[in-house]
RNA sequence: CGGGGAGUAGCUCAGCCUGGUAGAGCGCCAGCUUUGGGAGCUGGAUGUCGCAGGUUCGAAUCCUGUCUCCCCGACCA
């Protein structure tokens, strides 16, 4: 029996071939693929829906598939488990490592915020109020039906934190008395709490995984800077270790902060050529500042209001990370964020083989853990369960490894592994000495990274153009099946006057809206609006977005 | 919060229209066979049919309420 097994790799497969296939699909529940051996090469793909069937469905079932959540029994909030929160630890750390050069340090502040400090800023408090939980009660008695009920009403109600603005504003109003104790750099590793109308798996869950940067500055200039340099970090950060290619630039005001007078962000374009916000940098002017109080006698022996800043990536950076480099296969680990970057699976056909196979592949395990990879060490999976050997690379393929060794009896006789990289397909798998193998390890992930960057970015390419007029605009964004909406659209680098009614016009009838202004907005030059022809200093990327 | 879909074995689902007391495949367990790759054969275990009421001699099935999940919209990181 034999089924070639075709990774695509790409978004391109048709319907029809995919549709042919699906009779062979393992994890169809009607398909007994066995039937129906011999009769052809069989393109199954481990994850179904394809991207191209349903790519919400699709989603789902890579993190499902991969191991990298599940749902909870809390409505909108999701267990992350072992092989997703290694994820997030790898991404705590590089990002760490970098705020730390940037002269940041880290400090915690509480869960709960007294509801006045919420009130403080108008803004703030209309853009956040809709989706706070809120603690009433601190004690729980015995109900009359032997239930529980909340007992000892609090005298005043606690927020669970959407943002930490208020209460850190409040905490540095007391740091803060001399120009002498500025700037304050902090960052926190928290959770928060948005409760949310509609959620999906780390791109919008009730409860999620962040880190806030809190910073207060002696005057404008230096807290602008700030927020430009931290919106370099995290690019510097989405293109590097996450190998997901990011446009920069200012949001409309629209789409700030509540209370900012200046939100930067990075928005990146998934598979199905939405975009994602994947993180942001608040300018927050005096605002929070004049709101907690946070002032200072100036080096004039003036008492002036600090200039603050904040901001922040979360756990939907795992979701843009699945939207950026999955495929029909399941994950993509990009290897700088891999939970793990080599799982080896021994090949043993009689039971005389396993010891000598094992100990090789033991021994290949400790030369690869030996090597650094980004200063870090390579980690290594031996998967000496029992099982099926294509069952245990299917699953290492589901969860996104960058790189599968195959090791028998015959690779041993060479001295040699046989090299799977999750980022070709399986019928590229090649062949190697170990030792040359060991020694090209980093480069070889470097490698993977780039080549999961380039195809990244060549997505973005694909779908990013120049719109001048607005039926183009209207076509480009409308799916061609109305019933069942394809990958469609992508960026619109349009031309905007700069009115909120032309934003709301567009928004209103497509769906769609402008992602960021920017950075280089000027060097297009000026046009007329796409929706109301009026002049406009250059284009800004339009979208529809997650 | 509005519209649509769905909750039945560990998983994917059939059964529901036309009420009669629960099924398939996969997985799991046991045995045998197989072995450069998502194995085959034989046998076996598994369900308060999302939850709560109601109608009925009888409810997975009909009615009401409720919770959860998915999709679309409004809102948002």
């Amino acid at each position: 029996m034999q089924i070639e097994v075709v990774a695509t790799g790409c978004y391109c497969a048709s319907v029809a071939h995919v549709a042919e296939c699906c009779i062979y699909r393992f994890d169809n529940p009607h398909c007994d693929g066995n039937r129906r051996i011999g009769v052809a090469k069989a393109n199954k793909t481990a994850i179904s829906p394809t991207r191209e069937e349903n790519y919400p469905e699709w989603y789902q079932q890579v993190v499902k598939s991969a191991e990298l959540a599940e749902t909870s029994a809390v409505r909108g909030c999701m267990v992350i488990k072992p092989w997703g929160y290694a994820v997030w630890e790898n991404i705590r750390t590089g990002l760490d490592g970098l705020f730390k050069e940037t002269g940041h340090v880290n400090a915690y502040f509480p869960l709960f915020i007294p509801l006045r400090f919420l009130e403080q800023e108008a803004e703030h408090v209309d853009g956040f109020a809709k989706e706070c939980a809120v603690v009433t009660h601190h004690r729980l008695e015995a109900g009359p039906d032997g239930g529980l009920v909340p007992a000892g009403e609090l005298e005043e109600p606690l927020v669970v934190r959407p943002t930490s603005e208020t209460i850190i504003g409040e905490t540095y109003a007391k740091w803060v008395q001399s120009y002498r104790d500025l700037p304050i750099l902090v960052n926190q590793w928290a959770n928060v709490v948005r409760w949310e109308m509609r959620t999906r798996m780390f791109l919008r869950t009730a409860e999620f995984l962040w880190q806030e940067g809190h910073t207060a500055h002696e005057t404008r200039e230096e807290a602008w800077e700030e927020t430009l340099q931290m919106l370099e970090v995290y690019r510097q950060f989405a293109e590097e270790y996450m190998a997901m290619p990011v446009l920069t630039g200012e949001k409309t005001a629209g789409e700030r902060f509540p209370g900012a007078l200046h939100t930067f962000c990075i928005e990146a374009m998934m598979q199905d050529r939405k975009a994602l916000q994947a993180g942001t940098s608040h300018f927050l002017g005096q605002n929070f500042s004049k709101a907690s109080g946070i002032q200072f006698q100036s080096r004039a022996g003036e008492l002036e209001y600090a200039w603050t800043t904040s901001w922040g990536v979360s756990t939907r950076l795992i979701g843009g990370m699945i939207m950026t480099h999955a495929d029909d296969n399941g994950m993509v680990m990009p290897p700088r964020l891999a939970p793990s970057h080599v799982a080896i699976l021994p090949i043993i056909r009689k039971p005389d083989e396993e010891e000598a196979v094992l100990s090789f592949c033991q021994k290949a395990a400790g030369e690869l853990r030996a090597q650094l990879y980004h200063g870090r060490r390579v980690e290594v999976e031996v998967d000496k369960r029992d099982l099926n050997a294509g069952e245990k690379s299917w699953g290492w393929i589901k969860k996104g490894i960058p790189v599968i060794l195959e090791i028998g009896p015959r690779d041993i006789a060479n001295d040699s592994v046989f090299v799977y990289r999750r980022d070709k397909t399986r019928k590229d798998r090649y062949g190697m000495p170990l030792q040359e193998f060991t020694h090209g390890i980093a480069a070889l992930l470097d490698d993977i990274q780039q080549s999961m960057y380039a195809r990244a970015l060549d997505l973005r390419n694909a779908h990013t153009c120049e719109l001048d007029d607005m039926d183009a605009f209207r076509t480009f964004f409308t799916p061609q099946n109305q019933q069942r909406p394809e990958a469609h659209g992508g960026f619109a680098m349009a031309h905007w006057c700069g009115s909120e009614d032309c934003e709301k016009a567009v928004n209103d009838a497509l769906s769609v809206t402008i992602r960021c202004i920017p950075f280089d907005r000027a060097e297009h030059g000026p046009g007329p609006c796409v929706v109301c022809g009026a002049a406009g200093p250059g284009r800004v990327v339009f979208a529809k977005s997650y």
